[in-house]
DNA sequence: TATATAAGAAACCAATTGGTTGCGCAATGA
DNA sequence: TCATTGCGCAACCAATTGGTTTCTTATATA
């Protein structure tokens, strides 16, 4: 079982999982009304969020609530830091361009 | 074939294989000598890396230079962007956390 | 207490993935 | 011209994935 975050985020309904509890918590049941899929793909599909440690759980009565580890997202956003490096100087290439045709 | 571009990027090989041309155009025997997979199967990951444009082909001659697309991974950085909002709100409210202490 | 509800676990299945080998074609160069 | 090189394509294979259905346990409630 190959879990890290890339692989996480690689499926769409894991996607949009991670959106809906964006912003609020939500038990299994309640994302799944959102889905075309049943409740128990929905549940695996936060067990493989949960094991890469995107979200995090937290138990009221028999509900369990999953909410978003915002925090683990920077991991993505450091990755491309790499590569923002580069749009980036490209941008700079073109500003100093821009700047010479002005003379 | 689900040909996006999280799908892309969720395979080490692939990543590993963005970051190598990303400086620098290279062959697919290129990239092979760096990997433990056969040419064909880093072939493989550049032809699905290209069917959604986060890579580009210059054939000169027989030999055909693969370079980063690397406007195309903004699409990532763009879907984070939801994200990240969430993470600066927090600081923003452990900023006013903070600055409530001080007075 | 009996019943209904929430959710994880397991067994199973079809489709997809990442890899291989073998092939053919075009460009290079002795 | 003919052997070599670079590369894409197709066929094949084992492992993984995303889904289902069924079952069990634990909590809530009439």
């Amino acid at each position: 079982m190959r879990r890290d975050i890339f692989q996480a985020i690689a499926d769409p309904t894991r996607r949009a999982i991670l959106v809906r509890i964006a912003t609020q918590a939500q038990t299994p049941n309640a994302i799944a009304t959102h889905f075309d899929v049943s409740r128990q793909a929905v549940s695996k599909h936060l067990k493989i969020l949960q094991e890469c440690d995107l979200v995090a759980t937290n138990q009221e009565g028999r509900e369990i609530y999953y909410k978003l580890e915002v925090e683990k997202m920077k991991e993505i956003d450091h990755w491309l830091e790499q590569f923002r490096q580069i749009w980036q100087n490209r941008y700079n290439e073109l500003d100093n361009l821009l700047n010479q045709l002005k003379k």
